[in-house]
DNA sequence: ATTGTTATCTAACACGATTTAGAAGAAGGC
DNA sequence: GCCTTCTTCTAAATCGTGTTAGATAACAAT
């Protein structure tokens, strides 16, 4: 055999099926087959299955990626579209995925969509055919229309915590609405009546503004007159929570609590409370939203709204696989509960919700 | 042209190159080469090179990822490895190496390797050619073997933040060692003697350690003998903060101080602190390591060792591309500066280093 | 001896792109 | 008219794998 030049732009020669054949003597099919754990119903006596999983370690023979799919039309892995890898919360999520994508055989590529350009960018890698299928959190509206494209073409969607933006695309979400109008309640039973709300600015984009609505809705049910001066919108961050709390505190008449967007952003809000002498929770009461360790781990512990990441992750990734294997008809949309977690911030009875207090 | 049924397991079909050379009335080498921007150098006339475009476009077509990186040995992916995705600071990482590497035409793929076995699935995908370079934060001994491996066989790898456990692999790392001095000089010059240190347990795991030996050796040019009792080991987490101090806390001689391995374990121990009435900085002063944002919205705000997470992102990136694409001759090690950032929980002057406090 | 059956393995094609080597035609110089 | 040169394009090989259709040999049944 002629042992010829690197070519093009290689640096180093992998081994290939062809060698692993030729140390076990046998054919490039046999190997396929083999190392595919088809060489039992298909005949491959177990003599040589043995000699070829011996030569394909020998020469720790890893199959090309690249070739596998071309030819397959299947690269097992599962692209993970997220806008904030800040965020406490994406770690139980994406450990989650991780461990149930693992569980059946496919791996999980972590995009980060934060940019217009990186989602032209994930956009053309996807339709390249970089993925089988793809879990994404909530995308804004001018993304949703390339990831429909996709979806026509027959690729698994699943929007991640979100109301689907378009019926094509499966959702796994979680009852946003309800856990806004959860906390909101809760305030409301506490006895306030000026109850603010701080908002997400990303919310802009999307058609939906889930945690809010559930907020006016609880307003309205109470019979109090939602006061948009008592609204607030802001960065999601602790930034724009630490600000949009300056906001509101500069009003001449203050609410007595307060429900936000996220824990993050309530977080700041804290800050911002303590910074002006405003004490928690006698003189404003916080509910905060997503259960984020850090919550427990401020002064006071912060009231939320919690759910579970780990299961939003496990079946986001369910939802693709089962689309990928055709093994039942997708469920359009699943929908996660939500519980009211009751720490120190918000001035009630230290429970965790379920229960039905004063 | 007779339409066949659709192959094996694909859902449906994406136009190919044959199928834009069809439509534009040329060969599908014409298409490669306008399409890969060599049409003007190897003469393809203006008026071709238009149609061929307009063809593409018109089809949206997008080349097979497969096909082509079978074809080129290049995948123009960059593998990012991270072993946390829970830390804020990961973020601004993640977000300046995506910027790098869409700059250069590479694109990102974030796999955690947080587990045993996804780090096993990591390697074996990595050895499939699915990415060209690696991005890894300190790999345990084991995987570093694995990645040696993978770099004798020509991919670059850069470790990032930490001293790279291998000399075949580059590193673009923090002085993790000088922050840990600084941090703990920092405190000595505040007049404090008795000085803890609460450090991670995924140390254990790795050669050095970096921070603390920083902390050992300012204690020791300041001829104060380092206490055993006075250092705590614990998971980096905010759990792991808050029970380490605890463990601290119930000493008989209590420290005036503590030098914390990471904002976010600071952040955990601030949270024991209060919990037991113990004044910060008054009666305890607390310095902690990365510069997160977080560090800026606790009371008292964290005094810390900061650092440029983008640059270390961006360096890593540029040091992959530049190995792949034989620029120059690569750098083995490129060590990023720390500063001290003075802020409330040490109870010393406020500024940001650099100055020379009384 | 022929035919059929079973067990085991292989030759050759296909996947979709890039690239090498060279073809076809026009233009120009003699 | 013949040779060279330039411009513009293409046929065919190639990357490493998976898969289809069929080869070969051994053995049994008739």
């Amino acid at each position: 055999m002629v042992k010829r030049a690197l070519p093009h732009g290689r640096a180093s020669r992998r081994p290939t099926s062809a060698e692993v054949a030729a140390l076990a003597g046998v054919s490039r099919t046999t190997v396929s087959l083999v190392l595919n754990d088809r060489g039992g119903e298909l005949g491959i006596s177990a003599e040589t299955r043995a000699r070829v999983a011996d030569a394909a370690a020998r020469l720790s023979y890893q199959p090309s990626h690249a070739a596998r799919s071309l030819r397959r039309w299947r690269t097992n892995v599962i692209a993970l579209l997220l806008y904030t890898l800040d965020s406490f919360y994406n770690a139980e999520i994406i450990g989650a995925a991780h461990a149930a994508a693992l569980e059946r055989g496919y791996s999980l590529n972590i995009m980060s969509a934060k940019f217009d350009e990186v989602q032209r960018r994930a956009y053309s890698l996807l339709s390249g055919g970089v993925a089988d299928g793809v879990i994404v959190a909530a995308p804004p509206a001018d993304f949703a229309a390339d990831l429909k494209k996709l979806a026509e073409n027959g690729m698994p969607i699943v929007v991640m915590q979100h109301h689907s933006p378009d019926p094509a695309l499966q959702a796994v979400r979680v009852d946003l609405e309800r856990g806004g109008y959860v906390a909101t309640r809760h305030l409301i039973d506490l006895g306030h009546r000026r109850i603010a709300h701080i908002g997400s600015a990303s919310q802009r984009l999307l058609k939906r503004r889930e945690r809010s609505d559930g907020y006016l809705q609880a307003l309205q049910d109470a019979g109090i007159a939602a006061d948009p001066r008592l609204i607030a919108m802001a960065e999601p961050s602790l930034a724009g929570g630490f600000s949009a709390m300056q906001e509101l505190l500069a009003q001449d008449e203050r609410p007595s609590a307060v429900f936000v967007y996220s824990d993050q952003m309530a977080v700041g809000a804290l800050h911002a409370l303590r910074k002006h002498g405003v004490r928690v929770p006698e003189e404003m009461a916080v509910v905060g939203f997503d259960g984020i360790a850090l919550g427990g781990f401020v002064t006071p512990e912060l009231t939320t709204v919690d759910y579970s990441r780990a299961d939003i992750g496990r079946l986001a990734v369910e939802a693709v696989i089962s689309r990928l294997e055709g093994e039942a008809e997708p469920l359009r949309e699943q929908v996660l509960p939500v519980r009211l977690l009751v720490r120190e911030s918000c001035g009630g009875v230290r429970t965790v919700s379920d229960g039905e207090g004063a």
